[in-house]
DNA sequence: ACCTCATAGTAACACGTGTTACTAAAATCA
DNA sequence: TGATTTTAGTAACACGTGTTACTATGAGGT
């Protein structure tokens, strides 16, 4: 790479000094430059194709103009992996619209919690976004306290850091309402995840706020527990199927789950929706591709990455911020039954 | 966020000039430190968590030790993002082993390249792995020109811009092959997009190659031309179906457009794979949980990102490079034959 | 006793920018 | 005309680090 221009060679092509250039460039509003000076400079700067050293800014700004992204890699990874697309665009834009840059770090699950702390008090980034936080991280606690902006993916219970999250209570409650408005009563649940997990018992709790509010006490029976993959919802709709009588619907907390319990129903030859009714969550890209279709809770990813920028840029300029459960959609399709599902050929 | 220490601190801390610093950290190689002086001094930079500020190193080193991944959003951006996980984390995992960070940067369509020159002559990066690079930008060509280390994922036709991509050409005719292999002699084909694209070309190509390896020269009435979505791949396959003698097998160059493809085949009350065999290529996730699952080439996202990463750190590190094509492999499923899919369940 | 050489460590510079305090000239006012 | 303000622009400092050239001390050799 050749050499390339600094705000010296500008000035000596405008002819003026190396401070005009600087005012000129980022105006500074309280600045006496002619209007002449201003286009010679302009000028020179264009031809040269001069941008300003980013390192040189960032020492004597004080600030680097960059908002990191931990993309922590748990148990969860794959899961998580579906939604990062959309985040990431989400997130970039918000950041971009304000000069901010996008650093990404993953991490996987051996690595030290050093490497935060690394990217904070080397003033890598001005701000962190934290997806999938680890409970048990005492350097973002830190961190935290002593007014690092930081802003989290998903919850962490016990802490006050700033969050935004789906609102999981409210999904899954849209969704076990939907199936009790079309004439269901026996709904059983498999969850997503264990219930280490926040978002696991929160869409349980959605469930039975639902339920409750139906006048259904749900007997612990209909409750199972999924673990991210399909296999582990093959498992929990074998344990689900020994209920009697039959329940006739089904809420799986998480898509992927979800084809694991459809596949279960297959082999045991029954069929969605006449037989069992499956409502989904997360909306994943093949829960339209699946058969049928899978009815199921829109997790907006894109929102969820602006709100997550947007949070931490306020944070990094000083603002106090309070946390954020975006709304989910329900995404109606074939798998619950209140859509047709013609099915006049033999899918194999 | 308080006040965080500098080398300095560490030198007073240690009661050494911040040069010993400097010169134990980086362990300078010919440097001559006693072992209780660089005793006191690790001891007195743990003690304070000092890490060296980013910015005033990158000032004074002339690198930033730093890769920006330059994502471009075109026509095709919704599939690709299917892969953006997998690179994400092959890129990322070299990029760490050797100290580096990754910058990450969406284009949008409406965006200049003017960004992507800021970014080089601004000196953001050492150097850019670019994703999904347009035909006519004149920015990347002169950046190459000058000697900025470049790395494409996916190809560019007529530059000699480093490029790593899978090996289309030899994907497709594995895929074609195994069709052949199966007994299966009139095979139509649905390109993964127009033929604009070089991927498409190249799958085409494949597919040529292998029915001409065993005789066969394809009608023009057998090649239909997908465009990235399942819409494209249903009309595609609608077309295919007016072939007479029916064809009895198809490949599909996209796993989105194969699963539009055997939706017509669904309306047209055909099965699959007794009637029409089906191919796909990418082996994205959904692959697996289609009815039938997908026989389908895997493209292996993170070893591209591990190679895209491996190149571009030579090409700072001076060596010159030349482009990488990865192997597929053919991920056999039910859909195309060979795997008995047991269908005693009416999937609906 | 003198010179040489290895050891231990430091002072000073350079990196490229933003910004503050200052100067010089011109314009305005009394 | 002399005093004051406005306009236009610049010199000099600070940001925090890596590195080069240099000094000081003691050990070893003849």
């Amino acid at each position: 790479m050749d050499k390339v221009p600094t705000s010296y060679d500008v000035a000596r092509l405008a002819g003026v000094s190396r401070t005009t250039v600087s005012l000129v460039l980022n105006n500074a509003p309280a600045a006496h430059i002619s209007p002449e000076t201003r286009r010679r400079v302009l000028e020179a700067a264009r031809q040269l194709g001069y941008f300003p050293h980013a390192a040189a800014r960032r020492l004597v700004q004080g600030r680097t103009m960059t908002v990191a992204l931990i993309w922590h890699r748990g148990p969860d990874a794959n899961y998580r992996d579906a939604f990062l697309p959309g985040l990431l665009q989400g997130l970039a834009s918000v950041l971009h619209q304000q000069g901010y840059y996008l650093l990404f770090r993953p991490m996987e699950v051996h690595e030290s919690e050093q490497v935060v702390l690394e990217l904070a008090q080397g003033r890598h980034a001005d701000g962190f976004v934290i997806s999938g936080p680890r409970a048990d991280d005492p350097v973002l606690l830190d961190l935290h306290e002593r007014g690092f902006p930081l802003v989290l993916h998903g919850q962490l219970p016990g802490t006050d850091i700033p969050f935004v999250d789906v609102d999981n209570v409210a999904g899954a409650r849209q969704a076990v309402e939907h199936l009790l408005r079309l004439g269901h009563t026996r709904i059983g649940i498999i969850t997503n995840a264990p219930l280490s997990y926040v978002s696991a018992r929160q869409r349980l709790e959605g469930y039975r706020l639902a339920m409750r509010a139906a006048g259904i006490e749900p007997p612990s029976e209909w409750i199972q527990y999924g673990n991210f993959d399909e296999a582990s919802g093959r498992r929990a709709m074998q344990a689900l199927l020994q209920v009697r009588p039959r329940l006739s619907a089904v809420f799986v907390a998480s898509d992927m789950v979800a084809v694991g319990a459809r596949y279960a129903l297959w082999e045991a030859g029954l069929r969605v929706p006449e037989d069992i009714a499956l409502v989904g969550f997360d909306d994943l890209p093949l829960a339209a591709y699946t058969v049928p279709p899978l009815t199921t809770v829109h997790v907006p990813a894109q929102a969820l990455g602006r709100a997550v920028g947007e949070l931490v840029l306020q944070r990094i300029q000083g603002e106090s911020v309070s946390s954020r459960r975006l709304p989910t959609t329900l995404v109606v399709r074939a798998s619950c039954g209140a859509r047709k599902f013609s099915s006049r050929a033999n899918l194999t």
